[in-house]
DNA sequence: ATGAAAGCGCTAACAT
DNA sequence: ATGTTAGCGCTTTCAT
């Protein structure tokens, strides 16, 4: 049924001109006679022309295809962050031209796949988005110089000379508590992550930033723990008891949660007895009563300038990689008031 | 500073055999002598050797990529259930030796982008996620005879012939039902979509038939709204008032909030007072207060069956598809009590 | 402005 | 069991 699809030499015969003339009407229209170009064109359409990209990335050695690796489902921020950056990523890679490719694998089969994509030419770059600390992958793709954007700062070597995007988290945690603050508060408790993460520190030190900016001290009333519900919960209840606050800055949306079953166990009302700030406005903390105030990154934002970088670097074989830190919203809803 | 990457010729030089030889190395290993055999393999561990994709895609006419659109980001259920899909998709096509290439578009961009894909030779085959009724992607395939398995029954034309994995979901709603008629319930509600929406009116029928099975009447305890939390926030507050319902049962985690919305404005508490049950064990579901039981998808197993459809459809040209649909389960948490 | 020649790296088909 | 030939469809280089 499918018949064969037409190749560049079918359409020369057709257009009367060489294969040639053909792929420069394609890829260099400049180049051709207005009138030969239209001839072309014709034919191009009549034939339902469609170049081959096996063959052209044979040719050119290039794919227009980015890899993406999904790093495996986690429960909290982590998956509503990534769903909503992949659907940016993938907008916006097609108004330049590319295709993002998705792959998986942990650990040591994580490098297996780079590698792979890598040398069988699949790929032509990468979009590394889990920068953490000592994370291997960044670590092999630098040394091996492969080409790629990492969505997330290299907090583990300030001088990395790969390009990079992220966001600033103590912005977002600073506006957050200043919010807060605005609203009268004085007793503005931190719930992080513990302290072995980069991200949690610097989004924790927005927050002890606002309070000593108002010579508020923030002696007892903070808590590291795990990324979790519970965590979040007993955290909140700990600090309920002892420190007395009434409102909370967490750093993720996860932590807010538990902050929210805690005053639910304790008869205590969102927004009107205790308040109560997420990060990362997930979806969760659109739908939950009676809606969670949350710091939103700019993912779209993030994409766009992922896709420059990629751009900039496959444009530029020595290209220089620069870091770029974008600015993240607060999206108040009603458990801050 | 990376050299050039080998390629067969260079293997088959170092290890003094035929670049045919070499291939068969790679791709049908059981032809060599176990020697020779063996010593391409060395040769090709020295050197480093990976195959180029283009080349063997251009010649072997495949890509062993297959494409996937990704749907403009949505509020509600279908976010949660994507990202999962998508993971498991990802995980599942790594092992059959397929990569996940997503792209985007709307409507006629949609199309257009199937259409390149395919043309292009870009693609060996798509993942169709959205076959809603009369969704002209989905009758565009056909008509193009273009490869594709869906996820989600052809509710427009059951004799359609491609292969397609579904999850029954009036069958999780029975369960589900069926789980609060055994607590003792026996006034359940039903808070679902409109009337155009096959799949809701699929899960409203677990629903009735849970009820009518126990003898229950369903008349005045059902709501069809659309999907959204304030939407079933308004159904529930009315059903409450007229029904007086002591259990809901609901289409999607979105309109259970809506419920919980309700409750929390009543005074009333979510398993104690009254139960609520959702669709599609979302993270929604598993972080809020105080645990939202839901009808889980085994999107896992959804991924698996789509992609042994995948390898059936491109290994026989001529397959004509089946239909699976597989059952969910029900994950029960404090909100049934 | 257009065409001819060459070859990217691989594998199917056919020899030996 | 291994080698030889040919060519997938395209673009780069060079000639006209």
């Amino acid at each position: 049924m499918p018949v064969a699809a037409p190749t560049l030499a079918d359409v020369a015969e057709s257009a009367g001109v060489s294969r040639q003339t053909v792929s420069n009407a394609v890829n260099n229209p400049d180049l051709l006679r207005p009138d030969t170009l239209l001839r072309v064109q014709e034919a191009i359409a009549e034939l339902g022309y469609v170049p081959n990209r096996a063959a052209r990335n044979l040719r050119t050695r290039a794919s227009h295809l980015v890899g993406l690796r999904l790093s495996p489902v986690l429960e909290g921020n982590a998956t509503a962050v990534g769903d909503r950056f992949v659907h940016s990523l993938v907008w916006t890679s097609r108004e330049a031209g590319y295709h993002v490719l998705l792959f998986s694998g942990e650990g040591h089969a994580a490098i297996d796949g780079y590698e792979d994509l890598l040398r069988s030419t699949a790929v032509d770059a990468f979009v590394v988005t889990d920068t953490y600390l000592g994370n291997p992958q960044a670590t092999w793709l630098r040394e091996r110089r492969a080409p790629f954007v990492a969505f997330g700062r290299p907090w583990d070597d300030p001088d990395a000379r790969h390009p990079w995007v992220d966001v600033d988290g103590a912005a977002g945690t600073e506006m957050a508590t200043r919010h807060l603050l605005d609203k009268g508060h004085t007793r503005v408790a931190w719930i992080g992550w513990r302290k072995d993460s980069f991200i949690g520190e610097d989004r924790r030190s927005g927050w002890s930033r606002a309070l000593h900016e108002r010579g508020l001290s923030t002696t007892g009333m903070a808590s590291r723990v795990e990324d979790t519900v519970s965590s979040g919960r007993e955290a909140s209840a700990v600090l309920l008891d002892e420190a007395r606050p009434s409102a909370f800055v967490c750093a993720s949306d996860t932590l807010a949660m538990g902050v929210l079953h805690t005053l639910a166990e304790r008869g205590l009302q969102p927004g009107r007895d205790i308040a109560v700030a997420g990060f990362d406005d997930s979806q969760v903390a659109q739908v939950v009563h009676p809606g969670l105030t949350s710091v939103r990154q700019p993912l779209e934002e993030v994409a766009v300038a992922v896709v420059r970088s990629l751009e900039d670097l496959l444009a530029t074989p020595s290209y220089v990689g620069e870091g770029l830190l974008l600015t993240p919203s607060l999206t108040v809803r009603p458990s801050t008031g």
